[in-house]
DNA sequence: GCGATCAGCT
DNA sequence: CACAGCTGATCGC
């Protein structure tokens, strides 16, 4: 195993300290091991500290370091291999993609670092605003080495409206169909500020799995019980698990009686693979873009999503409607405006390119880093993330990433396991530039 | 046999 | 292709 300095969502051991940014479960592989999690101290929001051990009952919770939104710790780790010393302040700065969600700020002896972890700021958005405000403030003026960013829809067709809008849009669409029951699919933590906005809305409860009770009593919304419930008698509105939401549920619960389903989500499940084993839904795409790069192992992406056209059946019975916690292409560019790090690193790895932020924003760094145009790997392998050219005066560092196995099989890669990052010690001359 | 990881699906 | 997460197969101890 190689031996780590710090890792972020990524928790297989070998480091010396953790960050999480949220609890969803593709940020915590490693975190159930069997007989119990106790690598190091890990730091996470106060609310994820609060859910984990429902999730991770193994986990040694003395090792958790609640650290709230806009709070700062300040950390020394040794290396293992080396004995060396190296000083991190950290920073946790809202992310707005889930309950608990944290973005980390990490600056210090091994450059500056931001790791977005999931996130969804919204232009326009007073919360976005004021965690946007928070992160200028950690910044104090300093510049961003290397952004860990949330690349899950980095592309300039995916642009979608702030939730809010989506929400009301929802709210509007379950208006219309007041003698139709409502399944509207989630997962096991997120989208609580939707359901909140339905319920006050429509001015009717919700009913909940169990498991999904528990969490939100445990982030303290509804104590009052006035608004989920678990007895089906009392509501016309479930939410489910978002993957028991099918075409054939629907169907199947229409035999009993009339029913609508919501799937409040991003946008992917509408592209249309120009030689996959597309359904014949009988739709036109509206738009179709094209990634021209070789053997990124994807043709075509269509959608046929338009922000301003009113919500329609996605299939029968079924609501398909942009609301996402992830960040759209703009907000992801206004980060990338904001921050101008001197490299970006995409937390999503997938086989294509079409979701890379080196590929989309290389205008914003200079003219070396655009030439790759090779089917960008997220800077993958164990290499040295080199600093671009940026003003002279300021300090740079090698930055050395390495991640457990990387590039294996085109098949293997299918797999999006890799979204945390694992830092280890910089190579010799630490300075470049 | 158990837990971890992987494959496949939505 | 896949937001997050389920089921079931397979691998290794």
């Amino acid at each position: 195993m190689d031996e780590g300095l710090f890792s972020v969502d990524k928790f297989t051991g070998g480091s010396q300290v953790y960050f999480l940014t949220h609890l969803h479960q593709d940020h915590t592989r490693g975190l159930g091991a069997a007989g119990g999690w106790r690598h190091g101290p890990l730091y996470c929001s106060p609310v994820t500290a609060r859910l984990l051990p429902t999730r991770f009952p193994g986990v040694d919770a003395s090792l958790l370091r609640p650290i709230a939104s806009g709070d700062s710790a300040s950390l020394t780790i040794s290396s293992p291999t080396s004995g060396r010393i190296f000083s991190l302040h950290v920073t946790a700065i809202p992310a707005l993609h889930c309950p608990g969600s944290l973005m980390y700020l990490i600056r210090g002896d091994l450059g500056c670092m931001l790791f977005t972890g999931d996130y969804r700021w919204e232009l326009g958005c007073e919360e976005a605003r004021y965690a946007k405000k928070a992160l200028l403030q950690a910044l104090a003026g300093d510049s961003v080495d290397v952004l860990y960013m949330d690349n899950t829809y980095c592309h300039p067709s995916l642009n979608f409206p702030p939730r809010r809008v989506v929400a009301e849009q929802i709210v509007n669409i379950i208006q219309a169909h007041p003698d139709h029951e409502v399944i509207i699919g989630v997962n096991n933590l997120g989208k609580e500020d939707l359901l909140l906005h339905i319920s006050r809305a429509l001015q009717t409860k919700i009913w909940v799995w169990p498991q999904r009770l528990l969490t939100v009593h445990l982030l303290g919304i509804d104590d009052n019980r006035e608004i989920f419930t678990t007895d089906t008698s009392l509501t016309r509105m479930r939410a489910v698990p978002r993957y028991s939401l099918t075409i054939a549920t629907l169907e199947a619960l229409n035999t009993v009686c009339p029913t609508i389903g919501i799937m409040p989500s991003g946008i992917p499940w509408l592209w249309r693979s120009s030689e996959g084993k597309a359904k014949a839904s009988g739709k036109s795409p509206a738009k179709s873009i094209t990634c021209g790069v070789q053997g990124s192992g994807i043709g075509t992406i269509e959608t046929d999503y338009d922000p301003l056209s009113p919500p329609k059946l996605f299939e029968k019975h079924s609501y398909a409607l942009p609301y996402s916690d992830h960040a759209c292409f703009a907000e992801l560019e206004d980060l990338m405006q904001t921050l101008r790090p001197s490299a970006v690193v995409g937390i999503v790895r997938t086989p294509s390119c079409y979701a890379n932020p080196r590929h989309h924003f290389s205008h914003f760094f200079g003219d070396e880093v655009c030439s790759d145009k090779a089917p960008v790997e997220n800077s993958g392998h164990n290499g040295s993330l080199a600093p671009k050219r940026r003003p002279s005066g300021s300090r740079r560092r090698m930055i050395k990433i390495s991640r457990a196995t990387f590039y294996r099989s085109r098949v293997t890669r299918k797999r999006k396991d890799f979204c945390g990052a694992r830092i280890t010690e910089p190579e010799e001359p630490i300075c470049v530039l």
